[in-house]
DNA sequence: ATGTCACTTTACAAGTGA
C-alpha cells in the first residue's frame, strides 16, 4: 500500500501533474492540501479517469483538503472539535478498514509577531488535544500533511538563518513534538536520518535552484503503522519546472510505502 | 531574503496569502 501527502497549491493548476503522479508512483491514497477550489468545481471526472474517487472538504480561494483513493474510504469526517479557525477547511479524516488517516493543512502563521502566528500556535494546541482525545494510538493511525513547521535542524537548509523564524521557532517545534509524544513517529525519519531532505522550496528568489529547502510536509504514524512502513521518500523531482506538464507546486509529494 | 504563483475583484492592475 502506498500513501502520498501532497500540498498541490491549487488542484486545478496541478491536475496534469497529479495524473502523472498516479501513473508514475501508483499511490493507493493521495492526501491533498490547498486544493483551493469550491466543492462544486472539484475535478472529480478527471480523477475518475485515472481510477480515483475523491473525498473532499474544500472552499474557494483558500485552504481545502481532499483524500483521493483507488478504493473509496469506509468513513469520512471533516474538521475537528475545538478548531480556532472554524470555517477554514484544513482537516479531514478517512478510515480505510483498520487504518485511519488524518489529512491536515496547518495554519501558515505568516511571521512571528503577526496575529496569524498566535493563531497557528493555538491551532496546533487544539489539533493535538483533538487527536489525543479522538483516536486510539494503539490502532493504525496516520496524521499527515503540510505542518508548516520544520521539526528539527536537519529539516532546514540553514538552521542559523531560520532560527526564531516562522516555520522553525521553538514554540512551533515544541508543539509538533507534543503531537508526536502522543505516540506518533515521523515515518520518514525511520528510514532517512540524514539532513537535507526537503519537501518545500519557496517560489521566490530561485529557492529551489539554490537549495533553500525545508521539510515541513510530514507523515506521522502510530506504532502499528510504523511497523508496516517499509519506505518513505520525497519526490523532489516533481518540484522541477521541467518535471511534467504545467508548473510545479512549491511542495513535492511525500511517498510512503507500507506492507499489506 | 525574496529572481513567484494562484486567486480574486467589478477586471484589462493590484491586493492577498503563501
Amino acid at each position: 500500500m502506498r500513501i502520498s501527502p501532497w500540498h498541490v497549491n491549487s488542484i486545478r493548476q496541478r491536475l496534469a501533474r497529479l495524473v502523472a503522479l498516479r501513473e508514475r508512483e501508483r499511490p493507493d491514497i493521495v492526501c491533498l492540501q490547498e486544493t483551493k477550489v469550491a466543492d462544486d468545481l472539484f475535478p472529480h471526472d478527471a480523477l475518475a479517469e485515472v481510477g480515483y474517487t475523491a473525498a473532499i472538504y474544500g472552499q474557494r480561494t483558500y485552504n481545502g483538503v481532499a483524500i483521493i483513493s483507488a478504493k473509496a474510504p469506509d468513513e469520512v469526517s471533516c474538521g475537528f472539535d475545538g478548531d480556532p479557525t472554524p470555517g477554514s477547511c484544513r482537516v479531514m479524516t478517512a478510515r480505510f478498514g483498520d487504518l485511519t488517516i488524518v489529512n491536515a493543512y496547518i495554519v501558515n502563521g505568516k511571521e512571528v509577531g503577526d496575529p496569524a502566528y498566535e493563531v497557528k500556535l493555538a491551532w496546533l494546541d487544539a489539533f493535538t488535544t483533538w487527536v489525543g482525545s479522538t483516536f486510539d494510538l494503539d490502532e493504525q493511525l496516520i496524521v499527515c500533511g503540510d505542518f508548516n513547521v520544520a521539526p528539527d535542524e536537519r529539516d532546514v537548509h540553514d538552521p542559523k538563518r531560520w532560527a526564531g523564524k516562522n516555520l522553525f521557532t521553538e514554540a512551533e517545534r515544541t508543539r509538533v513534538r507534543a503531537l508526536m509524544d502522543l505516540g506518533l513517529a515521523d515515518l520518514l525519519r525511520l528510514h532517512h536520518p540524514e539532513d537535507g531532505v526537503f519537501s518545500y522550496w519557496d517560489y521566490r528568489a530561485g529557492a529551489f535552484h539554490r537549495g533553500w529547502g525545508l521539510r515541513i510536509d510530514l507523515m506521522l504514524g502510530s506504532e502499528p503503522v510504523a511497523r508496516r512502513c517499509t519506505e518513505v521518500r520525497i519526490d523532489r523531482n516533481e518540484r522541477k519546472p521541467t518535471a511534467g506538464e504545467g508548473a510545479p507546486s512549491d511542495h513535492a509529494p511525500v511517498i510512503a510505502t507500507f506492507d499489506d
